[in-house]
DNA sequence: CGAAATTTTGATCATGATCAACATTAGTGG
DNA sequence: CCACTAATGTTGATCATGATCAAAATTTCG
């Protein structure tokens, strides 16, 4: 049975690609070492800043998974977008950061003073169009995201989010989920249980495999891409 | 921070927030001559640019209305956001838009060539921290309607709705849609049947009158306001 | 004025939410 | 290592919100 080649797995969880992979050369603005950047490393469930709090650095992440959140008053949730390794965030214009970043599961960042990029942005056309090129990606995403939560339906959401992470973890086919079904319905704008739900369906029509509840293997991916609209 | 010396750039952060009011003084770049800027106008549904079409310019909505939209394969439709008068658009980093832009109403549009503004940004930080303010703007709005979208019901995204719209046409209290309920459907994930019957009832209660079909007053916005989250 | 497009309203239906119970997994201390 | 507990996940039953289908009313425009 399939669970069992999973579970036959190299025992240490493997995260794909992007956490085996050293960040160490994609790091942020590495061409640049007038940029001071210091390594954080927090804990499961720790936030790393808040909605509303002034923003002084920009981030990447370097390993681990980080869910940037809003909450509406009664505190329903919506999860913006999961940050993953070699993903940079933080870029907030204005003086406070309008969502709360939280680590998903421990996770290391990269840190940089804004103030610093401010000034080297002013200098350097480079360190400019890089930022550039990080929010219009952030855009890009967030469009996306927009199309998903206002036009598709709960097996598409579910199909779009398997794919979209397969992409950025391993792009084999196999990864590890670093997040819970609760984040990923708050990040589909959906309810865990329907989350739960359209996952066992494609498990019994074979689209994908589970072993454990966070490792998935995608057994069709031109199934899951054709229900994706 | 960076922001901060976004906030503090030579330039005016509020556009004219009205159809009549003149928007020349506040056009796109003014203090920078150099910038050669076209007016171009567009009929009632006439397309600006296309999904997909190479970027060549930058937008700014002198007068009218613009939807920014994406389709589904099946024809579903969702509308990212709507461009009134002093918005920019048109930001995309990378080759393409992700987006289609119509005219709503006949609009007219200030035009600059992406490559023009490309060069100006890399000599002038001035330049690049506008463009930077610019696209931020459209990252925060983005944001905002990704919440709307995963977890708001239909009477909250109606009241955010209108109340957005006084904000960005009035702030009066009083405003003329120049869009159809069927846009406003598709840009708050609802069907325009939901919409109606939404506002239906909020004129029912008294929260907003209408005169014609596409001219609102807000006749209790703090009710509005706790509707929303 | 008349035709087409848009909007409203009603009736019914389907999707996903909610409530509830149970199963599984992960974490903790003996 | 196992037992115990808490956290997470699955599954079932029922409900509610908003979608869909349909028709009438209103507005717009030639």
């Amino acid at each position: 049975m399939l669970s069992q080649s999973l579970a036959q797995a190299p025992v240490r969880p493997h995260w794909g690609r992007t956490l085996s992979r050293e960040p160490a050369e994609n790091a942020l603005f590495s061409g640049h070492p007038e940029l001071i950047t210091t390594k954080m490393t927090y804990g499961r469930g720790k936030r790393i800043f808040g909605e509303g709090e002034t923003a002084e650095y920009v981030y990447q992440v370097l390993c681990g998974a980080v869910r940037s959140y809003r909450l509406l008053s009664d505190g329903r949730r919506q999860i913006g977008a999961f940050r993953l390794a070699g993903d940079a965030f933080g870029l907030e214009s204005g003086l406070t950061h309008h969502a709360t970043a939280e680590a998903v599961i421990e996770t290391t960042v990269c840190i940089i003073k804004y103030r610093s990029l401010e000034l080297a942005a002013k200098s350097d056309a480079a360190v400019a169009c890089e930022l550039w090129a990080m929010i219009a990606g952030e855009l890009r995403g967030a469009e996306d995201h927009i199309v998903l939560l206002g036009r598709k339906s709960a097996a598409q959401r579910v199909a779009t989010f398997l794919l979209e992470m397969d992409r950025r973890l391993a792009d084999a086919g196999q990864f590890t989920l670093p997040m819970s079904r609760c984040d990923i319905a708050d990040y589909l704008g959906l309810r865990l249980e329907t989350v739960s739900r359209v996952v066992s369906q494609l498990q019994a029509k074979g689209v994908v495999a589970l072993a454990g509840r966070r490792q998935i293997q995608l057994r069709d991916r031109a199934r899951l891409a054709e229900m994706d609209a």
